[in-house]
DNA sequence: TTGTATTCTGAACAGCGTTCATTTATTTTG
DNA sequence: CAAAATAAATGAACGCTGTTCAGAATACAA
């Protein structure tokens, strides 16, 4: 018991530590480019080792995945204090772009990366997804109540709102947008942003 | 010269027959999951033959993006018939939503797939990008002068408007909206896209 | 200390992108 | 038409990948 209880804690260091030398080689060289044995081999164990954690490469994925969706899901807590609906909208938007500024690699491995999501696991895994989504259909209902967004279905309108928000950070993911290269990354997203958000403001 | 003429056309032909089947076999495997072996037996060559072709498969990739950019671009022309500039832009949302939903594949080499875009070659190939953001940014600045977007930089405002399109576009791309799996992905992509619409309309 | 259970290794497999000496096909020349 | 020169295509080989698994190393129990 107090044994079998440390295993189990060893265990899960292990698994931490699998996840933490992935995560940073993800970040240096991207999912594609990392491979097993560059994760083996930044924390001196031997390829092997790691299947001894994971079932494969997707695994650690979906781990880092899920991670992503709680650290998100954590950031957005704190605006549950913000009263008014449309403010917290905004701050909702803020908070999401920073995260995927501040967590490049944990922002495609969700929401970008095609390298998994083989349709077994994956509607366990997005349940993370869809809570995230409904925070937001939440919060744009309570603006409807207080005369937002008049006759407009929250379905459609969390898709488009979500999907602008997510289009400013896909592209900065991607990198692709040496057309604007003369202009700073993130000032482009926040001005983005800020636009976007006073054109919701009046809808 | 007849002769260099004619050897020149067959050699163009291979070119354009290794490249169909490269989009052929990307659309039903993906970028990462197609290999060069793959598109060889496809077409009855040796792997090695490839290679007389383009430089390697980043080649093949960049060739592919270009025609995407071209068929964007020739999908686009017919729209500078539109006179009212507010019409066209929405127009042009359209078609870009179109071409992504029809063009699944190219859609993703062109502005999501991380593969290739090293550092020197991409600057060339973006001219291909920029001269489709120019179109927007022009049809901007033509509904300012009617009155739109009073006080807005039309860079920012172009980017705003792209990443809203780019999302919805990108979220169909890879698959991830299990959150709305009782709607038909189509009807989301135009729902969105109109409440987007009639939204930039009135700013 | 011995025996059992656990952890870890690293060689092996098939497939990958890529290269290149060699073979095959085509064209040019005598 | 035959021979020489040029071009096109091959496929074995290299070092990489994800993944498996028999065996070695280690830890724990009796």
């Amino acid at each position: 018991m107090n044994v079998t209880v440390r295993k189990h804690k060893v265990k899960q260091e292990m698994r931490q530590l699998i996840l933490d030398a992935a995560k940073t080689i993800f970040l240096e060289k991207g999912f594609h480019r990392t491979s097993l044995r560059n994760i083996a081999e930044q924390i001196d164990y031997s390829p092997g080792t790691i299947y001894l954690h994971f079932k494969d490469k997707d695994d650690i994925f979906h781990a880092l995945h899920e991670e992503g969706f709680r650290k998100l899901l954590a950031d957005f807590a704190p605006l549950s204090h913000v009263e008014d609906p449309m403010q917290r909208l905004i701050a909702m938007g803020h908070v999401y772009m920073d995260f995927a500024l501040q967590n490049k690699d944990l922002y495609g491995l969700m929401f970008i990366l095609d390298a998994p999501l083989k349709s077994d696991i994956n509607k366990e895994k997005w349940e993370m997804g869809e809570r995230t989504l409904d925070t937001l259909k939440r919060v744009l209902r309570e603006c409807q109540s207080l005369g937002y967004f008049k006759d407009k279905d929250v379905d459609y309108l969390s898709f488009m709102i979500w999907s602008a928000m997510h289009g400013m950070c896909a592209i900065f993911y991607s990198g692709r947008f040496q057309a604007y290269d003369q202009i700073d990354n993130a000032t482009l997203m926040k001005k983005g942003m800020e636009y976007f958000m006073s054109m919701i403001r009046k809808y």
